[in-house]
DNA sequence: CAGATAATGAGAGGGCAGTATCATTAGAGC
DNA sequence: GCTCTAATGATACTGCCCTCTCATTATCTG
């Protein structure tokens, strides 16, 4: 996987220990990250992480198509890997993680007024992940 | 309607020419505006309409309950009229104005995975609005 | 009309997301 | 191990959204 032969390669691309933890935190978490959320649980594994590291590992990621950027009201940008399908998302009011939902409603097309395109849509739940629902209503 | 007596009444509100009219840029556009668009509605109204002004209106039209904000991803906030009834919003990409849109598509609530407590949703669809589209694809 | 003061406008300031800079570190190939 | 250089980390910086400050203006009441 080196270079093929021409001159597309803008860079090397070395495999550093940074951009491994960094990936590790978008597929072991499982959901959409902040580059924030990225550095802290990459962190674990290489301590000294920086934060523009991880914006700079992101970005390649993005322009490499290894992950796609997810935007949600209010809150900066998150990044979840490429190639999950169509899915929408959660975000918890609670401990304000998104995640990723299954399925998708009927009927979305029908909403757009007439002589409106539509392209894409979204859906964002809001509410209480598992977690923060057992907290909140004091199960025992 | 000057102050019911008590100490409730925090100022005075006056009834301000500036406020009137970035009010009316909400009515008059019946679509979430961000601060930047109402200030340039009201502009037609008040030339000399500061941004400071508009953002210290809306602050105050939303904690009288005159305006909600409306969340959508990316972009800054925008507000508008309260009392619209339940309804989503269409963002054009081409000229980046947001609109209302009608309904709801069932089911949503079953989208939340199991243990999560939905509380609301959100649906953001996202193309190009009449006016684009029609410009984009050339009629004649 | 006059007085009291809320509101305004212009610009400075704060906070935060993301980027650029640059000396130092550490992958990759030999 | 050694060289080459991409990548890193710390920090300065930019851009944007929004708030604060304060001298001036305009609204409201009597």
């Amino acid at each position: 996987m080196k270079a093929e032969a021409e001159g597309t390669v803008q860079t090397e691309t070395r495999q550093t220990q940074q951009r491994v933890a960094i990936h590790d935190a978008f597929s072991s978490e499982r959901r959409p990250l902040s580059p924030q959320e990225a550095l802290e649980v990459a962190q674990r594994t290489v301590p000294g992480l920086g934060i523009a590291t991880v914006y700079r590992a992101i970005k390649r990621f993005v322009s490499d198509g290894v992950l796609v950027p997810v935007e949600l009201p209010g809150a900066a940008s998150r990044y979840e890997l490429a190639g999950l399908g169509h899915h929408h998302h959660f975000q918890c009011r609670g401990c304000d993680r998104v995640y990723d939902v299954e399925g998708c409603p009927p009927r979305i097309a029908e909403l757009a007024p007439e002589g409106f395109e539509l392209e894409a849509h979204e859906i964002v739940l809001h509410g209480l992940c598992a977690d923060c629902s057992e907290t909140t209503s004091a199960t025992t």
